[in-house]
DNA sequence: TATCTATGATTGATCGGCGT
DNA sequence: AACGCCGATCAATCATAGAT
């Protein structure tokens, strides 16, 4: 095949990289909910607020981040547990409430 | 109904932080495009059915038709499926992605105008 | 600077739920 | 019971930013 690709037509995906806080979040949100890493339409709204980002973008973060998750999950252990350590909400219904103030302090 | 359960083994590990939940099983089955019908019969279903490329052509005829009637016909989808060789599911499901794109760019793009207001 | 990898976005098609 | 639509998601791929 030729390589008649869009060439230059997708002037679109002009892609920049979020910032390392908002990946930051996003991932605490993931492995914090390891067991069904499926955000409502409330709780993406939250997050894109706090990340600085449109619901859209948080709803492809998530999308990719479960397909790339489980292709290899050996490859995301090492952050799983980083991240698994800070926010202990396991399985078992994930009913949860008042969503604190949520600071990543620093330790 | 059994459930196949996978290759029966890894039960074990479930506290670790590498425990497998049901989301990282779901799979999806193959497209059942079957566009390549033309073989000759038999149904040899042997059609990988993947993700089908449409053609430049066609993306210029489906938007033109999206921007005449952002819904279809049965006649209109027929029609279309049989200018533009593909299957009246690919051009039902066409329009039916492409209304959610619009839907999409509605909502950022209001978010957007009501941030700008009076900018620019 | 060239090459390989990580990652955001796009999109044809699937899944489950609902209305007709 | 069957079909279309919606909303969410999947899964493969594109194109680029970042790392080596």
């Amino acid at each position: 095949v030729m390589i008649l690709r869009s060439r230059f037509l997708d002037a679109r995906r002009k892609r920049r990289n979020f910032n390392k806080q908002a990946t930051e979040i996003l991932n605490e949100y993931f492995y914090s909910h390891l067991s069904n890493p499926y955000p409502s339409e409330e709780a993406k709204e939250e997050l894109a607020k706090k990340c600085g980002i449109t619901v859209s973008q948080v709803s492809n973060w998530f999308g990719n981040k479960r397909i790339r998750y489980k292709k290899n999950i050996g490859k995301f252990q090492e952050e799983a547990n980083m991240y698994a350590a800070r926010t202990a909400v396991n399985a078992t219904s994930v009913s949860a409430h008042g969503s604190q103030a949520n600071s990543p302090s620093t330790p | 109904i059994p459930q196949d359960r996978e290759r029966g083994d890894e039960e074990a590990q479930q506290s670790g932080p590498g425990q497998t939940f049901d989301w990282m099983k779901v799979k999806r089955n193959p497209p059942k495009t079957v566009k390549a019908s033309d073989f000759g019969l038999a149904g040899a279903h042997s059609s990988s059915a993947i993700r089908t490329n449409f053609s430049t052509r066609q993306l210029t005829e489906l938007e033109k038709e999206f921007h005449f009637s952002k819904y279809l016909t049965r006649a209109r989808r027929v029609e279309i499926a049989a200018t533009l060789e593909l299957n009246e599911t690919q051009v039902k499901i066409w329009f039916q992605n492409r209304r959610m794109k619009q839907k999409k760019r509605e909502r950022e793009g209001a978010s957007a105008t009501a941030r700008s207001s009076s900018s620019s």
